[in-house]
This record gives C-alpha cells, sequence and structure tokens, in this order.
DNA sequence: CTGCGCTTACACCTTTTGGTTGATGTCCGG
DNA sequence: CCGGACATCAACCAAAAGGTGTAAGCGCAG
C-alpha cells in the first residue's frame, strides 16, 4: 500500500508545523510539501501529485482558500481538499463545499480526528468535524432561519459596515434588491433592523465577523 | 549556559505540536511541558519552574488566557508570560498587557521572530511583534479613537442590534442623547452608520461581541 | 479659578432604512 | 410539466437613523 500524499496550505508557519508533527507520525501519511499560499497550493497540487490537500480557508485575513480549492478540484484526476479551518460559520462551511471541497474540519480537532478524516478524504468519501456535521443537520431540519446563499452574501457586507447602496453596487443590484434579500433576512431571523440581524446572525454562526 | 525552559498553554493540538515542533529545534531551548487549558498551565507553571510560558488568549471560544496569566504572573519569582494569539484586536492586546504579558505575539509569526520573542522575554525584556507594536503606537498618538466609557455603552448596545429608542430605555436617556452619543463615536471612528460604526469598533477590539 | 472634555438634552432637517405589494425569470424536483 | 423556492426589480409610504447647531451641568487638571 502506497503511503496517502499530502499537500498542506496555511499561512501560519506554526500551523503547518504541527500539521506536519503530527501527520509525519503516521506511517501511510507522506507529507510532500507545505505552502504558506492559495497560489503555491494550486501550483503544486497539480504538479506533485498529491492525494490529498489540507487548506486553510482564511490566508491573510481574507477568504482565499475558497478560491484556491475550486481551483484545484475543477481539474480531471484532482487530489481531494480538506478544508481545515478556525471557524465554523455557516457561510465558511457552504462556500468551502461549494467549491468542492471533501471535507471540513475545525482546527482545535484531535490528532486522532484529523487523521481518520485524512484516510476518509483519501478514500474519496466525505469527512465533516461532528461540529459542523451538525450544524449542516440543523441547517436541514429548520429551513426557517436558513438564509440562502445570497441572502448570507447580502449579510455578510452588512456585518462589514456597508450601506444598501454600498451592497448593490458591489453585488451589481438594486437597492430594491438589496432590501429584498434584507426584508427576507428579517423574516428568517425574527429581527426588524440590520444590526439585530447581524447580532443575531453572529450569535448563531450564519456569518463571521 | 543552561536551556531556557518553556511551557505551551493552548486548547489546539496542531498549534501545540507546531510550537514544540518549532521551538525544540533551536538547541538552547527546551520545552518541559505542553497543556490544553489555562487551569493546567497556572499549576505547571508554578510546579515545573518554567523560564517562559507561550499562552493563548482565547480557549474554546472565551478570554481565559487573561486571568490565566494574572494568575502566573502575581506570583514571586513567576515565569514570563509570552501571549501568543490570533487576533491582534486592542482589547486583546490591553487586557494581556494588563494581566502581565511579557510579550505579545500573532500566530502567523515567522518562527525566527517567534524564537527571538522568546530568547528576549527570557531576558526579561518586552517582546512585541511589529503589528502590535504599531496598534499601540497609534492608540497613543491618536487618543481621537478612544471612545469615552458612555459611548463604548453605548456602542455595545448598538451591537447587540438595539435601536435608538431600545438604548434610550435601557439606559435611561432620551432618543437625543443617544443618538448625541452614536454622532460622536461616528467622528472617532471615521464612519456613518451604526453598523459600521460596530465593524470597525470589532475590528479593533473596542467592543466584543 | 478656568478651561476642557464628558454627559446630558432639544430642535430641525435630510437621508437611509424598513414594510408592503406586486411582478418577472430561472432552476430544481416531484 | 408544473409548483415552489430563489433572485431580481419597482414604486410607495412610514419610521428610524443621521447631520448640525446649541447648550447646560459636572468633574478634573493646569
Amino acid at each position: 500500500m502506497t503511503a496517502i500524499r499530502l499537500l498542506l496550505a496555511d499561512d501560519h508557519p506554526v500551523v503547518r508545523a504541527g500539521l506536519r508533527a503530527l501527520l509525519e507520525t503516521e506511517p501511510d501519511f507522506s507529507v510532500v510539501a507545505d505552502v504558506a499560499t492559495p497560489d503555491e497550493a494550486v501550483e503544486l497540487a497539480a504538479r506533485l501529485a498529491v492525494d490529498v490537500v489540507l487548506m486553510d480557508l482564511q490566508f491573510a485575513g481574507r477568504m482565499l482558500g475558497a478560491r484556491a480549492t475550486a481551483a484545484i478540484t475543477s481539474r480531471d484526476g484532482a487530489p481531494r481538499v480538506l478544508v481545515l479551518t478556525t471557524y465554523d460559520t455557516d457561510a465558511d462551511i457552504l462556500a468551502a463545499i461549494e467549491a468542492g471541497a471533501t471535507g471540513y474540519l475545525l482546527k482545535d480537532a484531535p490528532p486522532e480526528e484529523l487523521a481518520a478524516a485524512v484516510r476518509t478524504a483519501a478514500a474519496g468519501r466525505s469527512a465533516l468535524a461532528p461540529a459542523v456535521a451538525l450544524r449542516l443537520m440543523d441547517r436541514v431540519r429548520e429551513p426557517s432561519t436558513a438564509l440562502s446563499r445570497r441572502e448570507t452574501e447580502v449579510l455578510q457586507l452588512v456585518a462589514e459596515g456597508l450601506s444598501n447602496d454600498q451592497i448593490s453596487k458591489r453585488l451589481f443590484l438594486s437597492q430594491a434588491t438589496v432590501k429584498s434579500h434584507l426584508a427576507h433576512i428579517y423574516t428568517k431571523l425574527g429581527v426588524d433592523s440590520r444590526t439585530a440581524a447581524v447580532a443575531t446572525a453572529t450569535a448563531q454562526g450564519i456569518i463571521r465577523r
């Protein structure tokens, strides 16, 4: 049995070293490279014939991991991408899954869970951390509080302090559409103002700040 | 020359492994233990006669590191505490320094910076990451961004989703006063809406969600 | 003692946001 | 193929929030 070939992508040197240290103790794992940027990850994922990429979602505070994940998984014979991040918010999870991630793990996961997820991903099966799986279950069970992708996107911008007008320009919509989305968001969250929506959504982990 | 004895306190196994891997390559460092909880950190810092404690601020999403830091540094002959965390918000930095931390590093620091900071801390000198030092300088230079107690109180309620009317009732003020406070807040933060104020203040750690 | 900043407060006006109703097109699943 | 969820936009009205000017009491440092 050949070793599972791994590529680590995270902008924190400490995290890269930690993952390497933890994963190299497994005899059937081989960490072939670790990189600090999404671009390097995309390039090396293609060149080095790896089996699984462990990908952070945030690089230098921005959400570049999802795009890199999409770039990696879009090719034929692409490696599996296991997203490994700090936050378990709806927005992040959906972005990752949409980008083609095979699994979603949290950085506070114990080493055994990490290794198990890598093997699951290498076998092509989906690997979700318990907390993440639970959140997705809740989402399915309770569709009234589940915001659509577009709604989440709008609300994220609201949380960043943008006005309806700024949001409409950012998303190439009319203010009317932004207001429409917000009205739906208020209904779903049971609130009646943008700040209350942000507060509620933040508390529930629907958006990140 | 005796080795510098280190204790690692972080709830993320990956981070503990990473710090251990990076620091043990230094011949003059000796990692004597790593722990996952603040309580263990306080206990072992006293028992093991360590020189420097590398302390995370957040444990399981809560700010327990500052209290542990205070507990460790309050004793005679206490080890130096080097706070190592992900965020460089005002509130976190001030809490750490107030608790008696000798230094404040960010987790995205390169390994050399990390090792240098440990040696600096072991020698009893203050070790601040460049980004952190810069923020403190800004704070001293630009006191206009410092909100008064009342203003912070109002803004905290805004962040919780309350309307001006609700805030006025909560604080036994008139809506006019709340609006006055908010106008001052907008000026100090350089924004022009309540959501933008919350976003900015949260980013700077002025308020906590 | 005398400013200065914080807190409180009011009035007037403009801009933004929220609430409602209605309409069109798309896409997906039964 | 059709219903339903989603996304898009419009027009209108009501309410909330923001902008500006003004001002009084209070505590504190120079």
